[in-house]
DNA sequence: GATGAATGAGATTTCATTCAT
DNA sequence: CATGAATGAAATCTCATTCAT
């Protein structure tokens, strides 16, 4: 039922900015579609001519958001050897992207249960792709005696964490510039990782400008 | 409106922790006081024999983790005078607290919205103050020339999410032991602190058995 | 289940009482019985100490007001033997009653279809007893001569309507003194019966002072 | 919300007279929205698309009545110009739309209450309209000396109870036809005023037929 | 005689969804 | 494609009434 025409795809993304930022603000179940409609400026029944139902609207928010995440993550992996640049490099993407996408992203941690459980499962099998891909660079590091390595589930736990943490409260304002806030979150999580002169590296890579 | 009865107490408390379950599983929003009657045995209309309304609820629930945690850290870190140990038993404590009551913690950080401005207000405030204690240890730290402190803010942060994501996954069972995850995360986030021999620190304090 | 203890009697006054001024003021549907209770000081479990029933509690104050209605006007009337002045002094207890006990001469005229069908015949019966009276005087007074009747029911009517109306706006302050309102009001009603010099006869038996 | 479509422009009409009839025969409060629907033949949740609320259709019932009774009123008198004629013209419309209007008279007269404090304002503020357009009559036929007027705020009164009276029996059979209920009342309310020769004018403006 | 608690019934209102126009 | 209208289900909350203590 998604919109073919120029002006249908139109309104089928605002539907879809209107609903995320809603979802973000009040919650998926606190959401009634009355609202979404108001804000994108048409009546109930027409948000039917560009979903196939409330739910399928959260879906299609959450699931783009990852397959984007993990695009990025592989992209920018693809372009370095060394596995500590490595770390910092996904770091560094990890970050940026929950920070830039704070709205999508706290949906996605917050609306994980308001899915159909085939539709959850969904959602989580690719959060866990990208959990393996972080957890797996984290064991590379280990072999590679570059890292002190504790326990690599629970270091790629701290690393998605901060990524949830900075979705929210990050706001695009304040005192503290994205890059810098990058740099930060870099040093602490190469520092608890046991990497040697993490501070260096970091800096050397991505400068605090 | 709270039971006086002693019959009356024990319903009320009931509802409380039938309600942390539920809003903990399905979200505050998505629970109907139905089935939390049900959950506790009773009819709908009873439950308001002992609540004021449904938002009654998730106030009480949420007023009383917070109350409960700060009462911990002030009683443990009492008893400590050295700044890192303080750190380390309040990491303890942080993590324990927040793996131990992952329901109500939980609920804590997602149903925030689902309050009424005054009483999020009010929840706000007290999470604040926990948030300028933890702060306050760590720029202690960073003074007294024991830690390499990046910015107490952002650590301060990635500590606090540490709580929050372990409540969001821990169960109780499985193969780490809450001893060993304390353990670990603590040497994790004493890492990030900058803290030297910050392994050796934490096993003297509180050994991973 | 009416108290018998003196206790036990005044507080079954103060119900009365409490119940009247709400009926009068929200109606008997929109009053609860949790706010007769709390206007008396009690819970609203041990109403039922005094009271059948909601609708009991109706029933009580309207059935009173009917028979003191008709005492009063049976034991004025028998002091007269001329048949204007049994219509003047009608008129006078007439309208001193409804200013006197507005509240509960309202209640009675706007709560009739909240009792029971039985109970509403109960009532409806001394009402008719009260109007028929009134018309009687009424066409004595056509047969003796001494008033140009149009119809006498009509003339019962209106003369009804105005103490049902007085009841709906005297307050007991304002400008004007009851006993002015009566010397005009019995004017008004003695002219509209053509009762020849109709000023003069009730300025002679009741000064408007 | 009121229908834009001519079939939602019916719906719209038939809940209001469904309504109408309701409260008046149970009352505002004692009338459930349920009740209406299914005497409209829709489901409850329909009432919706027609209504803001419940108190609204009430408002909407109540301001229409004021509104036409003003407008009938207003036409009537701007074509007679003696003042007792215009007195006559004004009682006649006054019974007349009381009585053939009884129903949402008697709603206007005894729902003022399950107003909110606002909406109650703006009908008292129109009813009030009415009694002044009828006090200023009657102070014209006084100072023109046609009429022995005792107290004009009284007299007005005792015409406006006479209507909110007749509303509250007439059902529109019975054995005196309208025209000679309002032949009748008008000559009661002239010779209330003292105006001479009160029946043959009446009697030559209205014949009772 | 008062009270806390339970109950069953019911009220208003909101919502996602459907469909004829 | 948009819309007004209808629907069924459900939700929160209130209420009169009962009863053990």
């Amino acid at each position: 039922m998604t919109g073919i025409t120029a002006a249908g795809q139109l309104t089928a993304n605002a539907i879809r900015d209107e609903a995320a930022q809603l979802f973000f603000l009040h919650g998926f179940e606190a959401t009634s579609l009355r609202q979404v409609a108001t804000g994108v400026g048409i009546k109930v029944g027409s948000l039917y001519n560009h979903i196939e139902n409330k739910e399928d609207l959260l879906l299609q928010i959450m699931g783009g958001t990852m397959d984007e995440l993990m695009e990025i993550q592989e992209n920018a992996l693809a372009e370095c050897s060394d596995i500590i640049e490595k770390l910092i490099v996904l770091l560094s993407c990890h970050i940026r992207f929950h920070a830039e996408h704070a709205q999508v992203v706290f949906i996605g941690n917050s609306e994980l249960r308001s899915l159909s459980p085939e539709n959850r499962a969904q959602i989580i099998a690719r959060r866990r792709e990208y959990q393996t891909m972080i957890q797996n660079l984290i064991e590379e590091a280990d072999r590679s005696g570059r890292a002190l390595v504790l326990d690599a589930r629970l270091h790629t736990f701290s690393i998605v964490a901060m990524g949830t943490h900075v979705a929210s409260w990050y706001k695009g304002s304040g005192n503290l510039s994205l890059d810098r806030i990058i740099n930060i979150y870099s040093k602490i999580a190469l520092r608890g990782l046991g990497v040697a002169d993490a501070d260096a590296l970091v800096d050397k890579k991505f400068p605090a400008l």
